[in-house]
DNA sequence: ACCTGAACACCGTTCAAGT
DNA sequence: ACCTGAACACCGTTCAAGT
């Protein structure tokens, strides 16, 4: 569209590439000037500061990540999922353990800088609000406890691609171990009621 | 003790201290310097190099962790259990799902730093790796399935730490659904009946 | 063995100045 | 509106030199 436009896409992608190639201590202005072929000044008019571009790379991020997500869930919700327990095992070998090194990298680097930058902080926790949301509407219609198993699982999630290779179970049990849980998930309280067929939570 | 022990240990403690109040990004040999009362080039002989200081405070912030862990396991290890499940709630609320802010932090810029520095990591690896060791000699006498349960407690904690207060449950609830999901573990496929007595009665 | 200061290349930021 | 180069204070690292 306009050039602005241009030049700020431009600039967000090569940050976006730098963070994953050389991280968050890798990333330079002048390097990011350099892969964009302009000048440090020129950079700094479209972003007058490193934090003012690093908010806006990690808002792109996310509408990336966002889309993959719509991708898989297309993937993961054919018309007539065999059963309930193949689809939750797709669900979470796509979304939750997934061992895509290149996000988990970034990821890495982008909760080191929130820790130190409030704006940052709230773009994150925004987005993974809306993730948490979206991840209910995905399994709602099949499990009624939707809230604490989301609740459960973002969380193990996160955790998983920092912790995950040093843990006693591997990769495939871990995902076994999950599905059996979300599965046999006990009764709620309140309900009284036996869990896998209940109706859609209120 | 000599000198240089004194001296080590003296500028690991303002490191932790400045990793603590100003972040990763805010640490800096000359601030160290500052903070001991040295001077730059003398810092330097004792760690050559940011990445060997910063390797040596975090194997030393580790052993305080551990220190913590076993007062804490004394605190959460009473004589004469009321329950398995009290004594499970307290190890989740302590151990799990801690809000110490401070330490949380000071994880953050760790798992940032570690993304780039392979010896960092590998030092991160065999903490987690003696910590789930640990946490399994914790509770298995109770619970038969401490293997699968350390394997989804420890990665939801990390988690935990991260998106903690983006999820659609609180911290009373989590805590709670955690306990449930624990008592009320399903039995193991293979060793059969083993798990199913596990739990208290309510 | 312990400590020093000067110098190096690099960083983010500022700013007056050009088109 | 867009772009530039010079200058600033600060960074990690190197190193010859002192005790």
């Amino acid at each position: 569209m306009t050039k602005r436009d241009e030049r700020t896409r431009l600039i967000i992608d090569q940050t976006i590439q730098l963070l994953r190639d050389e991280g968050s201590e890798g990333l330079t202005l002048r390097k990011v000037a350099a892969a964009c072929g302009i000048t440090l000044s020129n950079l700094q008019y479209y972003f007058p500061g490193k934090a003012e571009l690093i908010q806006a790379t990690v808002a792109q991020f996310f509408t990336t990540c966002k889309e993959l997500i719509q991708a898989d869930r297309a993937l993961v919700l054919p018309k007539d999922p065999e059963s309930s327990r193949a689809f939750l095992k797709r669900v979470i070998e796509v979304l939750v353990v997934c061992d895509n090194q290149e996000f988990n990298v970034i990821f890495r680097e982008i909760w080191a800088l929130s820790s130190r930058d409030e704006a940052l902080k709230a773009t994150l926790e925004a987005y993974y609000r809306d993730y948490a949301q979206w991840m209910i509407s995905l399994i709602e219609e099949i499990f009624p406890q939707a809230n604490e198993i989301v609740s459960l699982l973002i969380p193990y999630a996160e955790g998983y691609a920092l912790v995950g290779n040093t843990l006693p179970l591997n990769r495939e049990k871990q995902v076994g171990m999950l599905v059996k849980l979300i599965t046999e998930w006990p009764a709620s309280p309140r309900s009284g009621k036996a869990g896998a067929r209940v109706g859609v939570k209120r």
